[in-house]
DNA sequence: TGCATTGTTGACACCGGTATCATTCAGCCT
DNA sequence: AGGCTGAATGATACCGGTGTCAACAATGCA
């Protein structure tokens, strides 16, 4: 109580931070006022503005994000929640959003969930519920488990989802046509002359498994003569390694593979070369995510491109739009696109 | 107000979530008690408790943890802030923090400050300050930023740092012994008989390239007769590429490269595939973290393999005992090993 | 029976902000 | 001069929980 509208430091002996009306004793006005020049409110007298933002600075006073979000029902936080464990993904798919909350003023949470259907759905809800966050952004696979979205809007918060198919029940779902993109994949191996094709699989639980192969057998059925083996994969390099060696010891061996994803893919990339098959001379390779891995492997993977950053960066710009009531931007639907690189060539003889 | 003490189902015209009140009026009690019960408090009647859960599950309440963040003054939010950009690393660290957490009742925030010193700082300060966590484990290289650990500390959120050496000023610190591990890469590849040796550095500015490469240096000014080049980098796909080629262009290159970080011994593989030096035949390339990515490659990396996941763990165990006030455990140290795998062999000729 | 003790419960202030509404004070018009 | 208008500001009730302390009933003991 002394020197009320002496701007001054920090009180030492006080704990913790300063608050809001800390501020106000310092600057000689009512909190409200102070609250006012936080919000950028107009109508606020320029100099008593001044004097309120020199004792701000003078504090080192940060407003409490959860005191305001009590107060707003808002909580300027973002949820991320996912149970897939491919980092490089995960990992491009979180800068994206934070590239886009950072400069909004949110902050992002991350959550994962335990991956069967029926627990990650409670989970999902209670995390959304409990930490009350404003939006929530759902990656595959859990955003095409049946009832999520139900159960999230039962709680009402807004939630995008990322999927490879349009899902029911999501007001917002970003999706990117992998049926399509397999198809692709296809059409370049057909092209380069292959015959004898592999396919490792993805999880025959995740829609963009099921979808990638789908367009791939598509295309390859209108080709005539060409012969497809096809294993079963998780997405895993384990798999990957397992399901390059079924495809490679059978008699007539295929002379491409394409690996769902592009961790598999490496793994063939190690198989081959245990094998002695030189890489794309003997065996050509695709793979799908258009992740960092493939740049690094020898020889780079031909591989799907998915814009991982862009995806993430549209889905939280159309969330954070719905959240402060704006017409969100429409939903975003990458073209997936196939980029050549080195494990793929002319099939041999 | 009607039927106030029947358990019912939520009332669909209420906006939002119920409240510890709705509850209250539910089971017929004070909020004080249900609150009780929510902290599982041991002096509630078992009647009333059982009477009070029914009406939370029928109501489908959680109690929101935002406002018990305010009352208690205490978040559950646990924030990571990171400046890098290895994907692979980050992940891992992420996902141990993340069983922790969960198991414990936190949430994770992850907050990724500008990459330059001292805005660095002031990024990191104002999101501890604003978001009001509880606790705060910061990663290289923006935890060896200087007076870091006295801006956290001014602000009173303790923190727990990861790095490769000892900091002042942090009272959790994290700390492997990198030289030791350096020094292990050099007596590997001498054992092996590699006279001609030559190393990618990581950033000079970090800590951890630093103690790598004196490590590394060390040992090798040991042995008598040993030529060593070396390439400054940092840390990136490309460097590794620049670095490769700049030591095979050599007159005399080297028949081993410790190239500091795995990611750039990925690129010395492919350089070294592109020149048609067979790995390990004709070079052994050594990597750093034992990163996936060093199993993924062809041939699999040697490398340094880091406990990311039990890093991170054990940090934030560690943290949530100082939040808890009960005595943390003791910090953790990790031994670094080397595991040497298909990309170091013998010296050829 | 009287009284201290223990176990349960509720009233109320508080955490640190925002929102609603009232109040004050100039300036302006008639 | 009196009344009206609008800008600037403050008093106070929230938001949804927890902490403190008092009230109260039931029990144990003298």
């Amino acid at each position: 109580m002394t020197a009320a509208n002496v701007p001054s430091q920090p009180d030492p002996a006080r704990q913790g931070e300063p608050t809001i009306e800390d501020v106000a004793a310092a600057a000689g006005v009512s909190i409200r006022t102070v609250s006012r020049v936080l919000n950028k409110s107009p109508k606020v007298n320029a100099q008593t503005r001044e004097r309120i933002e020199a004792a701000i600075a003078a504090l080192r006073f940060r407003p409490s994000l959860r005191a305001r979000a009590l107060a707003m029902r808002r909580s300027f936080l973002i949820g991320l929640i996912h149970n897939d464990r491919n980092a490089l993904v995960l990992d491009s798919i979180q800068r994206g959003i934070v590239s886009v909350t950072a400069a909004q003023g949110y902050e992002l949470i991350v959550h994962s969930t335990p991956p069967e259907g029926a627990e990650a759905i409670a989970d999902a809800v209670a995390f959304a519920s409990r930490s009350r966050v404003d939006g929530l952004i759902v990656l595959p696979p859990i955003s095409g488990v049946d009832g999520l979205a139900a159960a999230l809007d039962a709680v009402q918060v807004p939630a995008v989802a990322v999927s490879s198919v349009p899902l029911d029940g999501f007001a917002g779902v970003i999706s990117s046509d992998e049926r399509a993109a397999g198809a692709q994949v296809a059409r370049h191996l057909l092209g380069l002359g292959h015959r004898a094709i592999g396919l490792i699989n993805g999880p025959a639980d995740m829609a963009s498994a099921r979808e990638r192969r789908a367009g791939f057998l598509a295309e390859i059925a209108q080709a005539p003569g060409v012969t497809l083996a096809e294993t079963p994969g998780d997405y895993t390099f384990a798999a990957g390694i397992a399901g390059a060696q079924a495809l490679l010891a059978a008699p007539a061996p295929p002379t491409a593979i394409f690996a769902a994803n592009d961790i598999m893919a490496a793994a063939v990339l190690k198989v081959a070369a245990a094998r002695g098959l030189a890489v794309p001379a003997q065996l050509s390779v695709v793979g799908f995510d258009g992740s960092l891995l493939a740049q690094m492997v020898t020889p780079a993977l031909t591989s799907v491109v998915r814009p991982f950053g862009a995806i993430a960066a549209a889905a939280t710009r159309h969330l954070i739009a719905r959240i402060e009531g704006g017409t969100p931007p429409p939903l975003f639907h990458p073209e997936l696109t196939l980029a050549p690189a080195e494990s793929t060539g002319p099939a041999p003889r």
